[in-house]
Order: structure tokens, then C-alpha cells, then sequence
RNA sequence: GCACGGGUGGCAGAGCGGUCAAUUGCAAUGGACUGUAAAUCCAUCGACCUAUGGUCUACGAAGGUUCAAAUCCUUCCCCGUGCA
């Protein structure tokens, strides 16, 4: 279970510093959630995500580590944190954005996030279906294995039950996240859908929750170890201080809201969405390129304000700062690690890429202004040698930079926020 | 010295009379990336131009055959292998 303090808010109204209390620690919001969507940051190793980037939790995926290596051995290994020895708070997607990336925007060039130029054609029905991966219908979610093709099924209630069997402190709703470029009326249906789903997803959640109470409450849900085995893991443990699990630890369940770029459909969303018993929400879906944060701002005036809102899959050094100043406390992206890996670092002007041919012989570091690893202690140009030369550690090195300038953006945007001073904040730091 | 086999754009390596400014891979140059299908993908990659087209220079060098040659012939220069 969490809970969440709001310490101070912005004049708007709308944004807000707070705490969100888990079983694995604290997190302070607006906080950014680096994606390990394999239980693993890709590149890094937990002990780099935590000192080296600074971050205070990280989310996993659902449909990934169903397939592999199974929920089942996440399960067996102690619990998500235990297997990829995380010790801070941990999330997870339910795997409803799959169904997009694996459906919908299967091998074709579409992102959640469109032009507003781009003229929306409703392409869900009639594609052949062979040219994708998952295929919903009122029900659930058909889906062929990224690995080897093989057939699952998800549902809201089989979502759920995967991510309490993977154990992150925050679990996700099983939504429908479709393509910006379908239909007004193919947006309602998502969101209808998405509220059926959320639902369902909320029932199986409280079976799960009661039958744990059933017969491990002395243990805890993840805490079948005995006090033997304990002492003997925490005794190799010489760098990491163990974080205090608390006996009674299970997964909270977050409500997504959908409904695209339409302003009732992400109302009506946010309403019906929020007046469920989650604790939690994410807002999912696709977004009108042009304007994430207003948006944004239409669903949480909607939500309760006492439980905190998680954008799903935004991370654009200006899409956080609008979308905190618009009332979200945490957010969570593949941009910095993915777009670190193939050669782009932010700058506070922007980005860079360092593969560009003038910076072979650039001695200065990534962002002079930047405290990270990275730039204490390498170039532009030897990053740059080492991507060049398809090295690892040029993902590494990259991915410790982006995370850390992404992470530290936030962090400094809550403190800007404590201190009254987020219109100076954001005027410093929105890239034009 | 003789006998084979070769010399193609930055590199490797296709092509073996017209549809070849030349397949492909690598390298290079630029771009994209927002709940990870992603250490990925896309574009460009001889020069010049009144550019969904045109002109010029190019497949070791020089000649030749042909309406037409990277592709056939001759000589020369290199390289590899074998025999002396």
C-alpha cells in the first residue's frame, strides 16, 4: 500500500511537490521513473540508477517479463525488487500499451504522439492480420510473443494477476491505449472500454488482495524467506543498505485514464476513472504533439487531489516541466535511455547528437553545466569515439547523463516549486 | 622466365556487350526516436547544373573492335598462386 502528502503547491492550483509513501521507500514528486522494462535499465546496473542517475524508483513491464523469463520466476526469485535487486519503490505497466505498439502501430511509423496537422484515419479494423501482434477486442487483448510468436491472452483480470505475481509496489490498470490517428468514435470506445476494464481489473485486484490477507499475512507477500536466509543475504550485502519491507507489503493499484486529444472523452475518462477506489492514476493514451500539458491539465482538474498521477510514457525535458505545472507528480519515458543509446544527449539548449562529425575533436564535456558521472569524468569526444566504435560503454555513459539531466530536471522543478520560485524555474529551463 | 588467376567508387565485393554513375555490405554524412518490437530505424553517399530531368568524368594504363564497352581484343604496369 502507499500514501501521499502534497508538501506545497504551485499558485495554479495545479502543480504540486508531494511524497508518495511505499513499502520500498519514499519517492518525492514530481519525481521521473527511468524504465527497466525487463527488470533491467537497460545498460546500467541498479547501483548506477540509484547513485550515479539519482533515481528514486523505477518501472518494469508486465507483458515483457511475462514472457520472459516468466512472472512466474519473478515470483520465485522473492519478488521483482529481489530479482533485479532494486531496493526502491518499483512499478509496473499492465501491458495495455502493447496492445498499441504491438497492434495498431505494428511495423508502421506511428507514435502516440501525433502532429496536429496529421489528419486522423481510423486504421484499426480493416489492416490484414498478419501486419501486427495484438489484437483487442471487448475482453482483453490477443498477443503474439515478441520472442517467438507464440499466442497470449491478456485480460484485465490476467494483467493484474501478472503483476502481483511480479510484486512492484505500484501496479497499473489494463487500459486501452490506441493510435492518435483513429477516430473520434474509436476514442470513445477506448475509453469506454478502458472504464470496463478498470473495473474488472479493481475486483480481481481486491480477490487478490483478500486471498493474500488468507494465508500470508505473517509473512508478508513477498516475504517468504526465512529469517536464516535473510540474515545470510543481508550479511553478503556490503555496499546497499537494506531497505526495511514492510510485513504487510502488496501491490497498489493505479486507474489509467485514455481519451486521446478530445477534451470531454478525457473528461468523461477522468471522472469515471477517479471515482473508482484506486489510489492512484496514470494518464495513458495519445496526445496532440503540440500540447501534452493541456491535456493534461483537463484530467486532473477532474481526479481527486489527494492521490497522486502518474503521466505514462512522457519524459521531454518540456513536456514535464508543463505537464508538473499542470498537476502530475510523476512521470516515466524510455526517451532518455533509448535516445542515449543511439547517440543523443540533452543539453540544456537542447539536444545533441554525438555522432555529428564535429564532435570527434570536442575535448569539453557532454554539458559543462551537468554534475553527472558523465561529465565529470569524460568528453564529448570520447563518447562520441566510443559510439563510433560500437562500444557498451557509450550506452552506458550516455544513459547516466540523460537519466541523470532528466531526473534532476524534476527534482529540480519540486524544489522550485517548494521554494516558490517555479515561473523562474521554468523560464531557465524550457527549451525553445 | 613460363602457366594460371586477378586489378571496379573510402574499404570489401557483385556485375562480364546495351535497362551501369554501376547490386550489396561496411565506413562516412545528416535526421528521427515520448507507458522499449529499438546498442534501432530513415535518408544521402562521383562532380556540376536553368534538378521527379540534364551535362561531364569514371570500373589499373594506353590503344583497338562495335551503333554501343566495367564487360570483347592487343600491348604495357601492378598483385596473388604454382612451376622453373
Amino acid at each position: 500500500m502507499i500514501s501521499f502528502d502534497i508538501k506545497a503547491r504551485l499558485p495554479n492550483g495545479r502543480g504540486r511537490a508531494g511524497v508518495i509513501h511505499t513499502s520500498h521507500g519514499d519517492i518525492p514528486t514530481p519525481a521521473f521513473i527511468p524504465v527497466a522494462t525487463k527488470a533491467t535499465l537497460k545498460s546500467l546496473t541498479p547501483e548506477m540508477l540509484r547513485d550515479a542517475v539519482g533515481a528514486d524508483a523505477t518501472l518494469a513491464n508486465t507483458y515483457h517479463l511475462y514472457l520472459q523469463p516468466g512472472s512466474d520466476i519473478v515470483k520465485k526469485a522473492g519478488g521483482l525488487h529481489r530479482f533485479m535487486n532494486w531496493q526502491g519503490p518499483t512499478y509496473t505497466d499492465s501491458g495495455g500499451f502493447q496492445a498499441f505498439s504491438l497492434g495498431a502501430a505494428f511495423g508502421k511509423n506511428v507514435s502516440k504522439l501525433a502532429q496536429v496537422k496529421d489528419e486522423p484515419t481510423s486504421d484499426d479494423t480493416n489492416d490484414e492480420p498478419t501486419a501486427r501482434l495484438a489484437h483487442v477486442d471487448d475482453e482483453g487483448v490477443t498477443f503474439k510473443s515478441i520472442i517467438d510468436g507464440s499466442t497470449h491472452r491478456f485480460t484485465p483480470e490476467s494483467s493484474v494477476e501478472i503483476q502481483h505475481a511480479i510484486g512492484a509496489d505500484m501496479i497499473f490498470a489494463f487500459d486501452e491505449c490506441i493510435s492518435p490517428q483513429e477516430s473520434y468514435e474509436r476514442q470513445k470506445l477506448a475509453v469506454e472500454r478502458t472504464t470496463r476494464w478498470a473495473e474488472r481489473c479493481l475486483k480481481h485486484h481486491k480477490e487478490l488482495l483478500k486471498e493474500k490477507e488468507g494465508h500470508t499475512s505473517a509473512e508478508g507477500a513477498f516475504g517468504a524467506e526465512t529469517s536464516a536466509r535473510r540474515s545470510a543475504r543481508l550479511a553478503k550485502r556490503d555496499t546497499y543498505p537494506e531497505v526495511e519491507v514492510r510485513p504487510s507489503f502488496s501491490p497498489t493499484l493505479l486507474g489509467i485514464i485514455q481519451g486521446g486529444r478530445h477534451q470531454d472523452l478525457r473528461k468523461q475518462s477522468a471522472r469515471e476513472i477517479g471515482a473508482m477506489d484506486f489510489e492512484g492514476f496514470g494518464i495513458g493514451g495519445s496526445f496532440d504533439k503540440a500540447d501534452i500539458a493541456t491535456a493534461v491539465g483537463w484530467v486532473c482538474d477532474e481526479l481527486p487531489e489527494n492521490k497522486p498521477r502518474h503521466l505514462l510514457g512522457i519524459g521531454e525535458p518540456n513536456d514535464l516541466i508543463l505537464g508538473i505545472e499542470n498537476g502530475i507528480d510523476t512521470f516515466d519515458c524510455v526517451a532518455p535511455t533509448r535516445i542515449a543509446r543511439n547517440g543523443g544527449v540533452y543539453v540544456k539548449q537542447g539536444r545533441l547528437n554525438l555522432l555529428n562529425a564535429k564532435f570527434v575533436d570536442d575535448f569539453t564535456p557532454i554539458d559543462p553545466l551537468c554534475g553527472c558521472y558523465t561529465c565529470k569524468n569524460y568528453s564529448r569526444a570520447y563518447v562520441a569515439h566510443l559510439f563510433r566504435a560500437k562500444e557498451m560503454l557509450a550506452a552506458t555513459l550516455a544513459s547516466i547523463h540523460n537519466l541523470y539531466f532528466i531526473v534532476h530536471l524534476v527534482k529540480r522543478a519540486r524544489q522550485a516549486i517548494i521554494d516558490g520560485t517555479y515561473e523562474e524555474f521554468k523560464k531557465e529551463n524550457l527549451v525553445k
